[in-house]
DNA sequence: TTTTATTTTTGAACAACGTTCATTTTTTTG
DNA sequence: CAAAAAAATGAACGTTGTTCAAAAATAAAA
């Protein structure tokens, strides 16, 4: 074990560190009202240490998103012992909402500020793999359903995205608090019971 | 014709002056790329003066989400001729997809950003009375369909408020580079094809 | 151990931001 | 034309993300 691979592991750490400390301030206070200093004091370093491990904010966003991906793996692991497809997408849509619901500031981030995205483009990515591989696991779980008979006559691409947009467009509509102003009978429950109106649709498919 | 009344007018004038300068650099530039300086320059006046006509910038892009809305209202004036529901709840879909497309920094403002809703709040304002409106008019379409007998056993306003999120959360998806990052096969229309997709399921209801 | 070299950390400094407000300029009134 | 009122100004403030020469800490060499 040389002194090289300990500084490795050290620096690894520190980097953990600091994604922690701003994870932990991002949910208290919000990501805008979160500063690279804030964040230095979090953890009681300068704010110049933070710039050796993260080249801008925008890569301290990204990698907190990709952390967020794996908490949604997280809340999506049991999905994938239900057997029948058609009750494995009607439960995903449930615990996407619930995780939207749960973590809106993580959500936010993976999937509607441009920080991530904008730091992918800036690396010369093309591709946004942790939207991929997700999108491919509902794509998957609709191409199942299409293969017991569900859903004739469609696209299996253009309905994932749709369904994909129908839970993703309540979410965004909750957290950017466009449903607040819009004042439901029910607002608690109106992503749930948006989500049922779906489900009520596609029973019949 | 006083010249108090000649003063409010020319102080509505440069108001909308301002307006006008902040939304051609907002489509120009970006909402984010714009600074107050900038607005200040592109109309010949100083930082000061839009302070004068302004509280904050939020104040700004309150008003522009207004005129959005009403740049909205324009896109949706001609489906009030359609007299079958069903016709005009589809055509309601495309419309709005087109007007995100076509205005989409006005739409990010208008249905995702923070700014607008952050100034009701500042206000004390609980209402926002543009979303009511617009949303208004979606379920007052469902419901006519409701009563040709369609959508049976669904709910009016979770079901509005589905369909709301599936045409919002396409465009939020769209206007947020989400779309890019997963490559679909026909990036092109993709919005237009998830669309349609929910389009072919009401068919049948 | 002591000295030298390398790595890590630091925080003052910079440009740009939204915002304020005493001052100046312009307009209206008497 | 002078006084009063209204409108416009831009320097200045606090905060932001970011940089970078200097300092501190650690590792390597003597």
């Amino acid at each position: 074990m040389s002194v090289a691979d300990r500084k490795a592991r050290e620096k690894e750490a520190l980097k953990m560190l600091i994604l922690k400390g701003a994870k932990k301030l991002f949910i208290e206070k919000g990501i805008e009202q979160t500063t690279i200093r804030n964040i230095a004091d979090e953890i009681d370093y300068s704010v110049g240490t933070v710039y050796v491990y993260f080249k801008d904010k925008n890569a301290i966003l990204h990698d907190l998103h990709s952390i967020g991906f794996q908490e949604l793996g997280g809340y999506f692991k049991d999905l994938f012992k239900i057997e029948d497809p058609m009750e494995r997408l009607r439960k995903m849509g449930f615990v996407y909402i619930k995780f939207a619901i749960e973590n809106s500031e993580m959500y936010d981030l993976m999937f509607n500020l441009k920080a991530p995205i904008e730091f992918l483009t800036n690396c010369d990515n093309e591709d946004w793999d942790e939207g991929v591989t997700t999108f491919g696991a509902l794509k998957e779980t609709v191409n199942q359903c299409m293969q017991k008979g569900h859903f004739e006559g469609n696209s299996l691409e253009a309905l994932s995205f749709m369904i994909w947009s129908l839970v993703h467009g309540m979410c965004c509509l909750e957290i950017r608090q466009r449903t607040k102003g819009v004042k439901f009978t029910n607002p608690d429950t109106i992503l749930y019971d948006g989500y049922n109106e779906f489900l009520k649709i596609i029973d019949k498919m």
